[in-house]
DNA sequence: AACTTAAGCTTAAACGTTTAAACAAACAAG
DNA sequence: CTTGTTTGTTTAAACGTTTAAGCTTAAGTT
């Protein structure tokens, strides 16, 4: 209905020229030598006649769009979910507006998702890098747009980066599960070759080498499709077992792994912790109500959040700035699911 | 580091007007009758220019950003990322790109947020609008921008929206509950006049009135505010079973109350079916590992994301099109929390 | 009185597009 | 050979801003 007021439309009703208008309304009144009384008018103005600026021009003007892109793998998984809130809300204390995609850990994808937002002039990303996206990564580099990236990172590729410490979490985890007497572990992880997966398996294969109470040292590693099935999940789990038959402990890579795992270990009737202790990366709702509550390691989104905003526009606005690389430590939550059981004690 | 190409420097190293190249890039040959050759060249020019078109540009010429706000209350709400995750996945169907914000129940944050999207010229609007918000939703519709309000709407106000039938779905899980020889059913919901809850609400007292089997039709509603903790919760259901002793049955609004009632219950060592059946609104994850797998109302998220998207896009290039009002239907899922249990039966 | 400085405002170009309108050349028709 | 039509192309204005540079008038300095 009605038109959109614009700095033309203020500038004729006070009378005066767009210029005016557009140094008042950007409180560059001072630099601009603007008159004190028709300041205030045309304040005023602006605000009977419901001005609202018009961004994408003033983008256009400046160059800047005060907006970034997060790409992640998918919105609508709960870790993602929450880091892109805490995304969300640190942009707008900066008065900077998110654009949340989802890549599905598919570099095509991804490059589609960068394209667009590119396109719509972005002033940058925090990007949760898919699998062969590296390319994607180092043509925006050399395009000079400011990047982050977020959970993962490219070893042997200089970027800004904050992921949490995962070969040190994982090494922990692991050896609280051999501390708590397990001595058969196995490890269901990612079929990829992301950083963050080889760190975890690292971890878990370093604290099965270095503890002194385990004898058998042969690891134990199933790896699955990220889109793999509950079923695929189940399988990967019995032949774990077949493999050994002794397996006493799992330890999940990830939140959607350990809810198929999980599932999976219901429908064979495994017991846990007696018949298997588990241990997961990732936070779950489900985890608090899984019958022997789970022991996991919480990731700091609140912080990887923050802390991937603030270098984001600190870099958006020198873009000269040096990377910064970020590791925020977990924290092991420690519950039924690992406890130390009697039985397992005295083998 | 380089420059970015525009139709400009195209247009230079081709050798022809502006105007030429923008009507090949937007596939307007025809109308513009250009010649078969230089197109093929102005094409591929582009092509080994490496040309992004602005769209900061183009949406200010045209008046159309191709891109829609979300505003829902928590992105972070398994519901709403699902919701958005669908919403996402539409609108890149029709090559629009979403905004997603997080009011938190909030009206001055939804005011905000919409004036935000709005001064980034978003073609139109998807929300779930919080409570007392209906004057920005007004607003917005004087103003000719494009809604579609989901999940809620307001009664008495002409607007697109998609919704499921929230009185249907609680009439039938709770009758459901009934027949499952619950006599004594609590409900625990949020404090609020949104419709949606009320409507939930309207089920409840109306599958409680209408039945049969049913003597004691005193309806036993606890309801609590939108950030209420798990031990405000669980206030709510100890008052419930103060009020009636004799309470075997709790029907919870969402899926957030649904958690924090299954801790607080867990908590107060109640025993879910025996001591109290539990039929609950929206899916989790939890719900499958609960002890007592939980029954629930799964709403249709798919359709509903995808028909907003497709409302919304309907009535922004066509503003004059009438309101399309849509109401899904949801399903009870029917598990072990709303067993028929045997104590029960002989009361 | 002649000049400088300051204060207050306007002009106009630019950002990268789109698109109606104008133009030019080639061809066809009478 | 005029006139009209078709084909291919350019011109230029516009979208809503920002901002350097220019222009007036008034006030201070010599």
């Amino acid at each position: 209905m009605k038109k959109k007021v614009s700095i033309k439309d203020i500038a004729q009703t006070v009378g005066v020229s767009t210029a005016l208008v557009s140094y008042v309304l950007n409180n560059k009144e001072k630099e601009a030598r603007v008159g004190k009384e028709i300041a205030q008018v045309i304040r005023d103005t602006a605000v009977e006649m419901g001005y609202q600026p018009n961004q994408i021009a003033k983008s256009l003007k400046t160059g800047k769009s005060h907006t970034f892109g997060l790409i992640v793998a998918d919105i609508s998984n709960p870790f993602f979910a929450n880091l892109a809130r805490n995304v969300e809300d640190e942009a707008k204390k900066f008065n900077y507006t998110v654009i949340f995609a989802s890549a599905d850990e598919n570099a095509e994808k991804s490059q589609n998702l960068i394209n667009i937002l590119t396109e719509r002039q972005v002033d940058g990303f925090i990007i949760a890098p898919a699998e062969n996206s590296q390319d994607q990564i180092e043509a925006l580099l050399k395009n000079n747009i400011p990047i982050v990236l977020i959970d993962r990172y490219f070893k042997g590729l200089d970027t800004n980066y904050v992921v949490t410490n995962n070969y040190e979490a994982s090494y922990h985890a692991v050896s609280h599960l051999i501390e708590a007497g397990n001595t058969n572990i196995g490890m269901v992880a990612y079929k990829t070759d992301l950083v963050h997966m080889l760190d975890r398996k690292r971890g878990y294969l370093d604290a099965i080498k270095d503890n002194k109470l385990l004898k058998a040292k042969t690891p134990l590693i199933k790896t699955v499709d990220f889109n793999a099935t509950q079923e695929e999940v189940g399988e990967g789990i019995r032949e774990l077992f077949t493999q050994n038959p002794a397996m006493d402990a799992l330890f999940f890579a990830t939140n959607t792994l350990t809810l198929k795992g999980l599932k999976s270990l219901n429908k064979m009737e495994y017991k846990v912790p007696d018949d298997v202790a588990i241990v997961c990366f990732d936070e779950s709702e489900a985890f608090d109500f899984f019958y022997s509550p789970l022991t996991y390691i919480e990731q700091p989104l609140l912080e990887m959040g923050k802390k991937a905003v603030q270098i984001l526009i600190k870099n958006i606005s020198d873009k000269k700035s040096i990377n910064t690389q970020v590791s925020i430590a977990s924290k092991l939550i420690v519950r039924q699911s690992s406890a130390m059981v009697v039985k397992k004690k005295l083998v």
